[in-house]
RNA sequence: GUGGCUGUAGCUCAGUCGGUUAGAGCGCUAGAUUGUGGAUCUAGAGGUCGUGGGUUCAAUUCCCAUCAGCCACCCCA
């Protein structure tokens, strides 16, 4: 058991589970498509630079949790900790510009070396949707409404909450992030270890301390608000008065800050407190600056990235296994006809499990753990009259059919 | 990465204040039922008590380390 185990913050997806996930991808997918997303893949793995230049030479993710190695080649490679880089990648060296506006749906495992808890993995996996081109501010409401209509169609909205909040253009940020450090210097000595990091790092991320301590410097900080220029102001009043027109309800925090590098404007999350502190279910924005630093041409960009394990821990159970009708032959003759019986009926679109061996008994026994809706025994006798006996396992009811007719039978009982 | 809790059969869990063959329920296998599943009864299989080391006459039990899961921090999906 000890001798062979999973990588650490790996899961086996066994079919419960695989079902579990599939029906949050599924459901994501077609609302995706609603919005006019078309799924797209890109590799799991990239050039380290992709995520390094992109994500910020500071953030979490780039100083200690990608899975990057050398390969034989001798190029750094890392396997994708999220999937806006490669996607913005993709863009770029596919030369999707004269695609624009383009809007892609993905799903797919990410990697992060983090320690593992329930609702956060090493291996994990990720559905997001990313419309590229558009600066106006009703790419950022379509985007955040897809997210909510997912939640919606997995019945978890009632558990989730929108978190809201705007990080303004450059110009802005730039001006507040000064501020910030202005104000929080003052205080070095009293803020936590954690946060006298985050000042050289990320001096946006102190206002989401949770040390008590921080919490009283905190308080009387700078206010982003003074600091949103006119372009920034009127954006975000734009996506609040759209997302009031469609009826979406959000809290405004104005502590909600990316760890992204490439994040402006428009930020926004679902949350959950079912999960425990892993409360982040959808989480994305608005990044404008992210194409341009890559090299591509300035690309406005909005999208967000929603966790599946997580989705599918608060969907509840998963959905029944599918269940199949059982062709159960007695005898060595109607053996070797019942694999042809199966095949013709798979062909017509049932589907089939053929029961292998030993006696009757046992067949059905097996039929029964498999939960089929109904068994298609076929002995010596059912041969000799070129029939089978149907046996219904909820009712216990059973007939016998002509198997030419089978097919049509089948069907009307389904 | 920091601090804490946990680890006994496939699953959920009892138990041993250190002492001879470690238990239950569910599940699994077989039989009762040689062409009929689910219910019932009977029997059976399945555990190096996470792994490695230490203390001891003796360790699943105590100690240390390690691995894994969980909780909080951190971070986020």
């Amino acid at each position: 058991m000890a001798q062979l185990q999973p990588v650490r913050g790996t899961h086996d997806l066994l079919p419960e589970q695989t079902r579990a996930h599939r029906r949050v991808t599924d459901c994501a997918r077609d609302v995706a498509l609603c919005y006019g997303f078309e799924e797209v893949s890109t590799p799991i793995f990239e050039f380290s630079q992709v995520f390094k230049r992109t994500l910020g030479d500071t953030s979490d993710i780039v100083t200690k949790e990608m899975y990057t190695f050398t390969d034989k080649g001798g190029d750094e490679v890392t396997l994708r900790p999220e999937n806006t880089a490669g996607i913005a990648r993709s863009f770029i060296s596919e030369g999707l510009a004269q695609l624009t506006p383009l809007k892609v749906f993905y799903n797919g495992p990410m990697f992060r070396y983090e320690r593992p808890q329930k609702g956060r993995l090493r291996q994990f996996h990720q559905i997001g949707v990313e419309l590229i081109g558009v600066a106006q501010p009703q790419a950022d409401i379509e985007v955040i409404a897809c997210g909510a209509r997912v939640l919606a169609e997995l019945g978890v909205i009632e558990l989730a909450t929108l978190e809201l909040n705007t990080l303004g253009d450059t110009e802005s940020r730039t001006a507040y992030r000064t501020a910030l450090v202005d104000y929080f210097s003052q205080y070095e000595a009293d803020l936590s270890a954690d946060s006298k990091e985050r000042l050289v790092r990320n001096p946006l991320r102190i206002l989401d301390s949770k040390n008590e301590g921080d919490r009283k410097i905190i308080a009387d900080a700078p206010v982003f608000t003074d600091f949103l220029n006119t372009l920034s102001q009127d954006h975000f009043a734009a996506v609040r008065e759209g997302l009031d027109a469609l009826g979406i309800v959000y809290t405004l925090n104005p502590r909600l800050v990316r760890g992204l590098d490439y994040y402006c404007h428009t930020a926004f999350e679902f949350t959950t407190n079912a999960l425990g502190a892993q409360g982040a279910l959808i989480a994305g924005g608005r990044y404008d600056g992210l194409i341009g630093m890559m090299g591509g041409n300035e690309t406005p960009g909005v999208g967000w990235a929603g966790g599946i394990e997580r989705l599918a821990l608060l969907g509840g159970d998963a959905p029944a296994a599918p269940r199949p009708i059982a062709v159960v032959p007695v005898g060595e003759e109607p053996q070797k006809i019942a694999l042809e019986l199966s095949e013709t009926l798979r062909r017509e679109g049932f589907r089939i499990d053929l029961a292998y061996s030993g006696n009757l008994s046992r067949r059905m026994k097996r039929a029964n753990r498999l939960n089929v809706l109904a068994a298609v025994i076929i002995g010596e006798d059912e041969m000799a009259r070129n029939a089978a006996t149907v046996r219904h396992m909820d009712t216990g009811e059973q007939e016998e059919v002509p198997l030419a007719s089978l097919p049509e039978y089948l069907a009307r009982h389904r």
